[in-house]
DNA sequence: TATAGTTGTCTATAACAATAGATGAATTTG
DNA sequence: CAAATTCATCTATTGTTATAGACAACTATA
């Protein structure tokens, strides 16, 4: 027989009538259980009624909460015997000075790729301007990619480039799928993080549908520039990393 | 006259019946707009029946919106003017090897505040004692603190340093409401960010009752551990930051 | 095999969220 | 001043979310 696994002492109330319905703010707390370790990796979770009790809500809106993550592939219910995790860990992406997603990612997944969803030469808005050393105005390649571990969408990029320096970039990166590929078919053999700005909000349709996500999920977004050997910048960009699947690093002195 | 300000092209339709509600997911946007500076600092958002024209739902439903954001100091709504964007910036929070509150919110607030909540010593659970290099069940002594800029809370800390040696630090941090210099009257004169790791989720009731968010809030969190000179680790915490009003930068080298 | 424990399904009711339309109140514009 | 614009408030209706209770289906165990 399996050991249920008894869950902390603190009873939080939930919150009522704020706009994010109980159901999936008790997902939130299963899921956040899990990545914790206080909901053991292929334990089974406590039975529906003691999880209503613990959350104070009726029996049903465990369920949905439960129906949810079954549906996410988090958990995995069987009638009479009782509901039982079975997500993968997250995957921890290592922010530093030289930052690469899948020499990132090696050892935690088997097989990394990049697809591009769009590309497309603008005039750049100030804030890229300013990030890439351009003109306001000036012609900039912005690349809309995913990238996939082991075919889980992780995170969705939206990458800019000065335009003239990296022409064909986008074919590049679509037979490569690796910006580092691709740079090193415009001549960069070699780049580095120059910043990295963290934060997070709420995933808009768009990523939900990119990042395989159910609505009202979390995105870690981080804001970057990429620059050369010779420290000129030669890539901005804002990542959005699906909260529930990776955490970030903080790669110290490097 | 005040200009108003034009907003992008794509109308992403709201998630129905996803147990976000819809004028949750429109006052996310909003908040996103003007982080992004869609909305401009001190503008005129667009009237209320366009936004509901761009977001595809009725007026009421922006209204629902607008009215949570005002609530948060986000917006001040002005009866036959319009809506204006009051946000102050969000406050930049470096993470790197020197990773002191006050010294990090300098220049960007006036006056940094720490308050104790509560403390206790409690037996190690494996996470805290495998951070610090105890046996598990040693005692700890448990922190929690909030810390405040401007008389606005920023984050929400939950500390554990070694019991024995750090005994008498509770008293220390509350009366001078700085970690640094609790550590000073303790005999650490100096200490050092070993590793942090980012993630984000949905804020639980009590921390949205530190933090003074409203119900679906987001959190930045961060896992971290600091040491002393020789190496040692002092003291582990996870810090939890309002992602509406904080973002984090990656130091890089140092 | 009988029983207890667990998930799955059904019905009914109440509370909350979203839509719709109408009207009032304050401000700006011509 | 008159008209247009904009936010504020009210009533009514519909759909979604949450609660409540009852019972069926399945599993494990004594």
């Amino acid at each position: 027989m399996t050991e249920t696994i008894e869950a902390p002492g603190s009873v939080t109330a939930m919150e009522r009538g704020s706009g994010v319905a109980l159901w999936r703010q008790i997902a939130d707390r299963i899921r956040q259980g899990i990545a914790e370790g206080t909901f053991e990796e292929g334990g089974r979770l406590p039975p529906e009624i003691a999880l209503a009790e613990r959350f104070g809500v009726n029996r049903h809106t465990v369920r949905g909460a439960i129906a949810a993550l079954v549906q996410e592939g988090v958990l995995r219910a069987e009638q009479g015997r009782g509901t039982f995790v079975q997500h993968a860990p997250r995957i921890s992406y290592a922010l530093g000075r030289y930052t690469r997603f899948s020499a990132n990612l090696q050892g935690q997944v088997r097989e990394t790729k990049g697809r591009l969803l769009a590309s497309a030469v603008v005039p750049a808005d100030s804030r890229t301007a300013g990030a890439l050393g351009l003109d306001a105005g000036a012609s900039v390649l912005r690349l809309e990619t995913v990238s996939e571990a082991d075919g889980h969408p992780v995170s969705r990029a939206t990458s800019w480039f000065d335009a003239i320096r990296f022409a064909g970039m986008e074919e590049a990166y679509a037979k490569t799928g690796s910006i580092t590929a691709a740079f090193a078919r415009c001549g960069i053999d070699d780049y580095m993080r120059r910043s990295t700005v963290v934060s997070a909000r709420h995933a808009d349709a768009t990523v939900l549908a990119d990042l395989s996500l159910s609505a009202g999920a979390i995105v870690l977004v981080t804001v970057a520039i990429n620059e050369d050997p010779e420290g000129r910048a030669i890539q901005f960009s804002e990542t959005l990393f699906a909260a529930d699947r990776v955490e970030l690093v903080v790669a110290e002195g490097l």
